[in-house]
DNA sequence: GATAATGCTGAGGTTACCTCAACATGAGGG
DNA sequence: CCCTCATGTTGAGGTAACCTCAGCATTATC
């Protein structure tokens, strides 16, 4: 029972580590952090966020989301520019070319979820599917 | 298809974040590392090993190990002596309290794993565990 | 209009990893 | 032997991604 559970547990955690590691071999292409890949695809599905919204997004720290956004700067995929509604606030944006690279990178992690899940028979994707969302709580 | 296999990864993703929480609170009470306490589950499964070994075993450089091993024997939860097989060598091992935070730790791991995956009906933990097998590989 | 709250970021710290080079020891060839 | 090369560990120093705390500007409240 607990014993098997915490085998269940161990084998979840191997299982991640494979993932994780596929996912960052999927961005190299683009030398962007899974941090950065991830602040830029909330950015792309909310619009413009000021940077206390994105950290809450991200859930972490305010001070956090100012660094992750400095390095989407310098690449140049997002801008910053002043929240017309208030103005000690900045609001955050992706450029064209953030689009442009946030789309491809979302095609590049499907594809590479595709190989990493395709390994299994439909079924069993869709009973892992539905198994994890009763995980999820949230 | 390669949509819906986006969000099965993110799923997974979510899921993941929530165990890992659960596990770091349950390691709270030992002021340990993940790291740590991983270290030191390998050494109580394999007894006196050298650091490059540990090293090897963690997936980290060999280098990083001599600080997880630091950490573990500032606390008196393991201890370095000399290989006497070979003199350039060092034999890491649990000490008695190590043994002993390591026994304890492994009872709450499986404990919250009890917490984490007592949630689902016992059909569908036993389903789980059938498909992440299949995607571990190794 | 004084006081408190909010939003961002500079300064500086922590953690967990890394590489590179130094040092000691071990192993094999001439 | 002894010289060279490989191996095992660690010091020095670096990086990435987070953190807290304090400061500054602005807005909200009473």
């Amino acid at each position: 029972m607990s014993g098997s559970d915490e085998s269940l547990a161990e084998t979840f955690w191997a299982v991640t580590r494979r993932l994780r590691h596929q996912t960052k071999r999927a961005l190299e292409p683009w030398e962007i952090s899974p941090g950065q890949a991830r602040a830029l695809g909330v950015l792309m599905r909310h619009g413009a966020l000021r940077p206390g919204a994105l950290a809450e997004h991200l859930r972490i720290a305010p001070r956090s989301a100012t660094e992750v956004i400095d390095g989407l700067q310098e690449r140049g995929l997002v801008q910053r520019r002043p929240d017309p509604g208030d103005r000690r606030a900045t609001l955050v944006a992706p450029t064209a070319e953030g689009e442009r690279v946030g789309t491809a990178i979302r095609k590049a992690r499907a594809t590479e979820a595709e190989r990493f899940f395709g390994a299994l028979p439909p079924g069993d994707r869709a009973e892992l599917n539905r198994i994890l969302r009763l995980l999820r709580e949230d």
